[in-house]
RNA sequence: GGAGACGUGGCCGAGUGGCUUAAGGCGGCGGCUUGCUAAGCCGUUGUACGUUUUGGCGUACCGUAGGUUCGAAUCCUACCGUCUCCGCCA
């Protein structure tokens, strides 16, 4: 959510902001209710002033055994005009409030403005590309041979779109999940945090799912829960309402999570095997930095992200977003992108974000200056620390024998147990 | 799922319609004092919104949202949460 004194005070500045992102916005309306809104104030509180210096009379006269008759029927007329202005200004707040919630988070200066994702620049590439003499196969080829999965019969399940790990692919996902959390707890400094898959709304309004992406996600109208479609939603409400204090500050978190995403409208792209999942696996990171050093957080957040993807071994590029790419809640993001051999493509596995005070103003996130002064929204950043099908994908693909065996990374020998790196 | 108790500031806790501007304590911060240990004394203390001549002024906030009243932390209604007991259960 944007600050409406910022709209208010920087019009020009917000609008140029929320256009580069290819949004429409009518700010004209907005301001319009939140004028209407002061001017209600600005009248009801002078009759609520009134009202407190007449009661107080009140109970002085009472105690002296005076006659307040005449004070009473002042009082009333008074009490009724407050209690039409109090209404008004309630409507004019919430109605003010639906508004601020559906505009996008600003662009942050250093994001390069352009219309699409065909414009992001690549900032970033490491590793050497996997271009044996023989053959390459994908995913699907090698994973159906060695029954390291199984979507036919995942559908009889919950339909097309779940995943069903069999045998060494079941062991495989686990370790992956389990070599990422190690290595963001003990390299590099996280605390683990194991949340809830389902969110309420007030969690999802945090976040920026709600209220316009509702129908990304998959409701439980029963109980109004949702499940989440990242840890991001739980994790990021951990502190939900909360005030910290600056010498806390960062806090960082991993987590593990299954995630949820109906993908409605994305039917036909990517549906083959792992590339685009309803239910998938992820370790995300979480951070909530102080607002001097969320630049500097976000650029150590995409390095640990990246870290993963070396240990193992793939091939990656990072893209950075253009302003018209930019997702709703964020102010600038990296996508780390893994090279898939046997599919021949660049595939998205991790999303490092910052999103400034948007989240934090939207969930009441707050940290107290260490030397005193005025309670300040903090900064929330988040990035996939990383996804689990894609690097499967990109896993399987790279290390695959000319005999169909997948020969897997020794980094991954503790997790992967009497199961063996070679999968045959 | 059933029954009951409860919800007050960073924390503990008093407060059943108006001398509450929420007592008192703890903690925090600032200062003073002292050569008696883990001391004493004094002062101070939250958030948001509106307005502003940037000194302030005003309004609201006692779980949340409404209501009653001239006036609500206090009375009424609904909801949320916590705890205890019963039931069910991995």
């Amino acid at each position: 959510m944007l600050d409406i004194q910022k709209i208010r005070e920087n019009a020009d500045a917000v609008r140029q902001g929320i256009q580069n992102k290819n949004v429409s916005i009518d700010f004209d309306v907005i301001l319009a209710v939140d004028q209407e809104r002061r001017n209600v104030i600005a009248e009801v509180e002078v009759l609520k002033h009134e009202r407190n210096v007449v009661s107080k009379e009140v109970a002085t006269r009472k105690r002296n055994n005076e006659d307040i008759g005449d004070l009473i029927e002042k009082t009333r007329e008074i009490g009724q005009r407050i209690k039409v202005l109090d209404e008004q200004q309630r409507n004019a707040e919430s109605k003010l409030n639906d508004l601020l919630l559906q505009i996008p988070n600003t662009p942050h200066a250093s994001t390069p403005v352009g219309e699409d994702a065909s414009e992001n620049p690549v900032v970033k590439e490491w590793g050497k590309r996997f271009a044996p003499g023989y053959t390459l196969k994908t995913h699907l080829e090698l994973g159906e041979a060695l029954t390291l999965f199984d979507f036919p019969r995942a559908t009889k399940i919950a339909g097309p779109g779940f995943p069903l790990y069999t045998g060494s692919g079941a062991r495989l996902e686990r370790a992956l999940i389990n070599f990422m959390l190690d290595f963001h707890i003990d390299k590099h400094g996280y605390t683990e945090v194991l949340p809830s898959v389902l969110a309420n709304t007030k969690a999802m309004t945090t976040t920026g799912q709600l209220p316009k992406f509702e129908d990304d996600m998959y409701k439980l109208p029963q109980d109004d829960l949702y499940l989440i479609p990242t840890a991001e939603v739980p994790v990021t409400n951990i502190h939900q309402g909360e005030i910290i204090p600056e010498q806390d500050l960062p806090i960082r978190y991993c987590a593990y999570s299954s995630c949820f995403r109906r993908e409605a409208g994305s039917y036909g792209k990517d549906t083959r095997g792992f590339l685009r999942l309803h239910q998938f696996n992820k370790v995300e990171l979480v951070k909530f930095t102080q607002p001097d050093s969320s630049y500097t957080e976000l650029e150590k957040l995409r390095r640990d992200a990246e870290e993963i993807l070396e240990a193992l071994g793939l091939e990656y590029r990072v893209i950075e977003l253009v302003t018209g790419d930019l997702s709703f809640a964020s102010s600038k993001c990296y996508d780390l992108e893994l090279w898939a051999p046997g599919e021949a493509r660049w595939l998205e596995v991790s999303s490092c974000s910052n999103f400034e005070d948007f989240q934090a103003r939207r969930g009441g996130i707050r940290f107290k200056p260490q030397g005193g002064g005025k309670v300040q929204f903090l900064h929330t950043l988040n990035g996939s620390g990383v996804a689990t099908p894609r690097l499967l994908v990109a896993l399987l693909e790279t290390y695959q024998q000319e005999d169909g065996s997948v020969l897997l990374p020794e980094i991954l020998t503790p997790y992967m147990g009497s199961a063996g790196l070679h999968l045959k």
